[in-house]
DNA sequence: CCGCCCCTCCCCCGTCCGGCGGAGCCGGAT
DNA sequence: ATCCGGCTCCGCCGGACGGGGGAGGGGCGG
């Protein structure tokens, strides 16, 4: 009893890394390369016309990284393929990325042959797939990321919001005041109130603060 | 009339990589792969042990970089194999240090696996092998897609990198000194030269400029 | 109507910061 | 043997910063 083989596309930017995966995974009977893509757009379009059951995908690719490809993928497919996100440093913090955009598995390029083979068979069967490296990383990222969205944020008021995104572009309270079209003592209590709700004691703290709680990517 | 085979050692810190070479190589009857190697100290001693016609030298590698191997090889053997530097980025000044090292050729592991051919073919028949304007357009293209880390990250010393760090973690001065066991006035120094190499005025900027570029998440 | 919050602005004061010039030491390169 | 770059410090100064108060006005809900 043949079942059909398992269908496999593969997005990498490198054609040397995708030509391997493909030596190590045609190798494998009831394994089938059925397409490639080089960048994360491709990636979206490939999978999207060939409706594969598994994707290797490389973090790094031009136009659209591995992570969004990924996001993009499982959000507009109705039976969205297993997602393996491949990449080749244990220590990038894609681990927590590649697993909060959905990605069903996580391996690095310095894997074996046959682990890479016996991933992929794995994959397609369970719901989802880590390997120790993997876990490692995702507990160390797990444990800085989740002290999560800080409070402070919503405590702001609207000019103290403005203030502190000026801080953290550079401006000093004069140059913040001219943008503000407000006077300095002003900027001097609003800068005073950032401060306090932020916890930090100098405009660079709260500058980090800000970063780091992702304030500066909101719009 | 068939001629001995070219032979060829591979220097890859990645067992992929080396596999998809070999997997390449091999398959033309001309080329045979005698050698690899996963350092760049490795990679000597083999060279040395095994005197290949060609060598496919990775760029980043454990122990030796590429650059410093091939340096090694050509000062020491009497007749040194030509060698190939290969690299997976191009942003860096990689092609300057390989010309420089006294490398053969230049290509970048995302070339076609003809193109892999042919360069080892003609690098034993020629004394260089160049491919300048294809390694223009792909180094053009590479950094279009990847944009490059600020140049004045590399510029900072061993000491102005400890303080940038410090001073992105929201230190201040005293701090600083007191953490790195120097005096105050040792760290203002330092931040001095922060600020012109980073082109920022004062220490907030300063962090900002690390943080965007991805300086923070170096280590 | 009254309190409360937000925004606006003022003063004083001590500290920190950044710019300036200068100096000595050391190790590697020339 | 000399030069250069990195690291370590010094003093001086003006300006920016942050803390501590206080004060007036406007809006909104109790």
């Amino acid at each position: 009893m043949t079942r059909p083989p398992i269908r496999i596309v593969l997005a990498d930017d490198e054609r040397l890394v995708r030509t391997a995966l493909r030596a190590i995974l045609s190798a494998e009977p009831d394994l089938e390369v059925v397409g490639e893509a080089a960048t994360g757009a491709e990636a979206v379009s490939v999978v999207r016309d060939l409706g594969p059951d598994v994707v290797l995908m490389d973090v790094r690719m031009p136009e659209t990284d591995g992570i969004r490809a990924t996001e993009q993928i499982l959000a507009t497919l109705d039976e969205p393929p297993r997602i393996v996100v491949v990449t080749t440093f244990e220590n990038d913090s894609y681990v927590y990325d590649a697993l909060r955009a959905g990605a069903a598995g996580f391996l690095l390029k310095r894997a074996e042959a046959d682990l890479l083979v016996q991933a992929v068979r794995l994959v397609v069967r369970s719901d989802s797939l880590l390997f120790p490296s993997a876990v490692r990383a995702l507990a160390a990222e797990h444990a800085r990321v989740y002290p999560a969205p800080p409070a402070w944020i919503a405590r702001l008021t609207g000019r103290e919001s403005e203030v502190l995104r000026l801080m953290a572009a550079g401006l000093t309270n004069a140059e913040i005041a001219r943008r503000m079209e407000v006077g300095p003592a002003t900027v001097k209590t609003h800068v005073a109130a950032v401060l306090a709700k932020t916890g930090t004691r100098d405009r660079t703290q709260a500058a980090i603060a800000a970063y780091e709680a992702g304030f500066m990517k909101t719009r």
